[in-house]
DNA sequence: AACTATTTATAATA
DNA sequence: TTATTATAAATAGTT
């Protein structure tokens, strides 16, 4: 610097002002374009002018931008592949989770059918039930009742004697340790004959005839698109 | 600057190269400190010394890093930001869907525990079924046979005749349409008696107990440091 | 923009 | 390394 001190303060005059900043910026960049070759060292500068937009820059604003980037993006752009790599794990855990919530919902769906067939079996009122837990049920007792028929079906065609069919020639005791155990074995009778009484059992068959008839005018009538009047249990027509 | 004229080369001595450097790169900080006070200009350096990670800057690397983060990454530290509010939702979701999952997987248990329940009642071979199963099984029966038995009690205790049980005072037609529907209503049986026989059905009551004397023993001997030989059937006795 | 009196920066040396 | 110093370079103020 010549003729005088340096000012430690803004250039009031925007003319002059503008006059050294082109000076002075020139001259960084010299000084910065021989300090890169002698020290073999990138070295960037970016100046901003307030009011301006576009800065200017060495080596030029693109390499300057790269420049940066290559150490501001260093770890940035790491935490940044990793945050993507870490989000695309996550998206993937997620569609994971939603397939199994998915099966097991689906599972627990036919659980849940299972379970209010038995109890209807043991004598809920089907009143208690919604329009939902009636349709599964339907289908459910259909398969059912389409199972104990072949059965039945089974024994007239064989027409054996009763005690057969409560213990056919397969049979045998449901838990050896028991049978050994217990002395009075031979008059148990197994549990299977109560599902099989069943289909003798008026009450059954004709609350399950009335429930398909019932189903979707009463209890749910909102969706109540459902023509099942008539339906003769055969477990095709149930979706 | 001094002695000679100044290279256009690099310096080859590291030591006299690292010298200069830092001669340097003071000298240049020094410059742009004084630009940027007499031009009201906002200047950033960054030196980067090839095999260093970090890099010189000016006015420190974090100012650099914003004054340019403020032009180059304006669009990229947006992104960066939408990111990690992304990733913040993703793990929100997941921790959700986990929480789901372990809801859906305890009422599951139950379900099945209860199907496997009424599966044994309508004669289900237990060698079928495996410890885990058995066990919350176990616990199951329990619960059920503690009900049954209270239930067995009252009835003792009140000493009605058998039809009054089956048809309690508040008992009402499971279907009124069913009631309509049909003629022969009156010779029905609920289902609700098929449960009730089983407290007094011999195969039902030894099967139980043997089963809890047999756990653990022989299903899954692996695992077997329960000790529920004579078991009592108290359901506090079950985890 | 060019000049120039100075100040600053700095390569070589101690 | 640091200090010295001769000298190249930068530049505020002037024209």
């Amino acid at each position: 610097m010549a003729r005088k001190k340096l000012r430690h303060t803004r250039i009031r005059s925007e003319s002059v002002r503008n006059s050294i900043l082109n000076k002075r910026a020139a001259s960084l960049f010299k000084k910065a374009e021989e300090f890169s070759i002698l020290c073999d060292v990138a070295v960037a500068v970016i100046i901003f002018n307030q009011g301006e937009i576009q800065p200017i820059a060495y080596p030029s604003i693109t390499q300057a931008k790269d420049i940066l980037m290559s150490y501001l993006s260093f770890s940035e752009a790491e935490r940044l592949k990793k945050l993507v790599k870490h989000e695309t794990y996550l998206l993937e855990k997620v569609n994971e989770q939603e397939e199994k919530i998915s099966k097991i919902e689906k599972l627990n769906e036919g659980k849940e059918m299972d379970i209010l067939f038995n109890q209807l079996v043991e004598g809920k009122n089907t009143n208690e039930l919604d329009a939902r837990q009636l349709k599964g049920l339907l289908k459910l007792s259909a398969a059912k009742m389409a199972k104990l028929n072949e059965r039945k079906k089974q024994f007239n065609q064989q027409d054996q004697p009763s005690e057969s069919l409560y213990r056919p020639s397969d049979f045998k005791p449901v838990c050896e340790n028991v049978a050994n155990q217990t002395s009075d074995l031979q008059d148990f009778v197994p549990a299977t004959n109560l599902m099989e009484d069943l289909i003798n059992n008026p009450w059954f068959v004709e609350n399950m005839a009335a429930d398909q008839n019932e189903f979707g005018t009463e209890s749910a009538p909102e969706e109540g698109n459902d023509n099942n009047a008539g339906d003769d249990g055969n477990p095709e027509d149930l979706n």
